[in-house]
DNA sequence: GTCTATACCTAGATAGAC
DNA sequence: GTCTATCTAGGTATAGAC
């Protein structure tokens, strides 16, 4: 089950064990090593041998640093997740000015991530299906959906100031958006024509001219 | 290798002998059936014991019928997408008026494959990586290729005319839209608020002010 | 913490009777 | 065209020596 809640109370920690965030080195060498083979080959096709020898050792060796292949997976999404959890809920208030700024940054968020979090979006997009089938990973879901009220926050504002157009659904809005964001790992190229800051931009000027009435 | 070219000369045919579309009843009901496991819960995790007892048969038996399993998930694809090619083709001179008209007529096919092939959309979309990966599907990025000049061709002229602003790029824009199309069948319900046509108007409000300078 | 060796399972596919 | 029975390959995971 991997339970990694403090069952047995922090105050009975001696002195230099650190609970969480090992960062034993290794184990977090090893994860970025299972990231890559996962995002280039899927997670199914990506096998524990596969991973092993990318990372010089054997598959059974694996088992001492992970209790399985699903615990990799589920340690690279949460840490991923939480991040952008936390970017995406820093700029939803909307507060210092229009919702048109707060939907350019909704969106430079989302195209940073998959420039930057690339390994993780990867594996996100391509095993999405058989990661909502599996019970581990209903957290996904969840955090998913709060990301999805973020967006909705800011296109509600936008539409009920009149800075949006009245027409369009915030929810079907924020959804073509979004996917249009995702799919970027499909095609973006860090070093091809446009930087990960000016596919942003474009995107930007298209949704917002789009949404403004 | 499948390949169904007409080699042998038309002439020769004898008369009733349909060469094509046999549609041999239970041959097409087979594909359906698998066609609806394998968009339910992936490629990879629909067995081929899954799909026979879908169809009341042991799996052996299913090989009578194809040569393999990736014969079946050829066959739906390429039906899907020679169809989805022919769709595109009728509406990309964009002759008929602006280029507007066109790209609304882009969106309105693309939202109505999702809903009227939902099956075929959604493996596409759910194996993606596997298909890219596996030389057997090639014809699938071929295919994509073909229905992108498609789009490019709208955006360009709308570009070249003024009628679509400058600032954006038609590749960038063109991705942007059909990526909020593909990922409608994550979240696409025919009987929730919106039909697709509904759907479709809305997407082509957002991306035609979008756009348009 | 790594290796050797292997258990155990499930997948796609096949042979031959009916 | 379906069933019975089974092969073979390759997957995750484990046990125990070093």
């Amino acid at each position: 089950m991997t339970d990694d809640s403090t069952s047995a109370g922090a105050a009975a920690q001696p002195q230099t064990q650190a609970p969480r965030r090992r960062r034993s080195g290794r184990r977090h060498e090893i994860l970025e090593i299972a990231g890559r083979q996962i995002a280039e080959k899927g997670y199914a096709e990506a096998t524990v041998r596969d991973i092993g020898e990318a990372a010089g050792i054997l598959s059974g060796s694996l088992y001492r640093h992970f209790d399985s292949k699903d615990t990799i997976l589920e340690e690279l999404l949460r840490t991923y997740l939480d991040d952008l959890l936390v970017a995406y809920e820093a700029v939803t208030p909307a507060s210092e000015g229009s919702a048109s700024a707060a939907l350019r940054k909704l969106i430079q968020i989302g195209v940073r991530a998959v420039h930057e979090n690339r390994v993780e979006v990867t594996i996100l997009h391509d095993n999405y299906k058989f990661l909502l089938r599996n019970p581990r990973f209903t957290f996904i879901q969840a955090m998913e959906r709060q990301i999805m009220t973020y967006w909705l926050r800011v296109l509600e504002e936008g539409r009920a100031t009149g800075e949006f157009s009245r027409e369009l659904n915030p929810r079907v809005a924020s959804l073509a958006i979004m996917g249009g964001i995702e799919t970027m790992v499909r095609w973006f190229d860090p070093r091809g024509q446009f930087s990960h800051e000016e596919v942003a931009e474009q995107y930007a000027t298209l949704h917002l001219n789009g949404l403004t009435a």
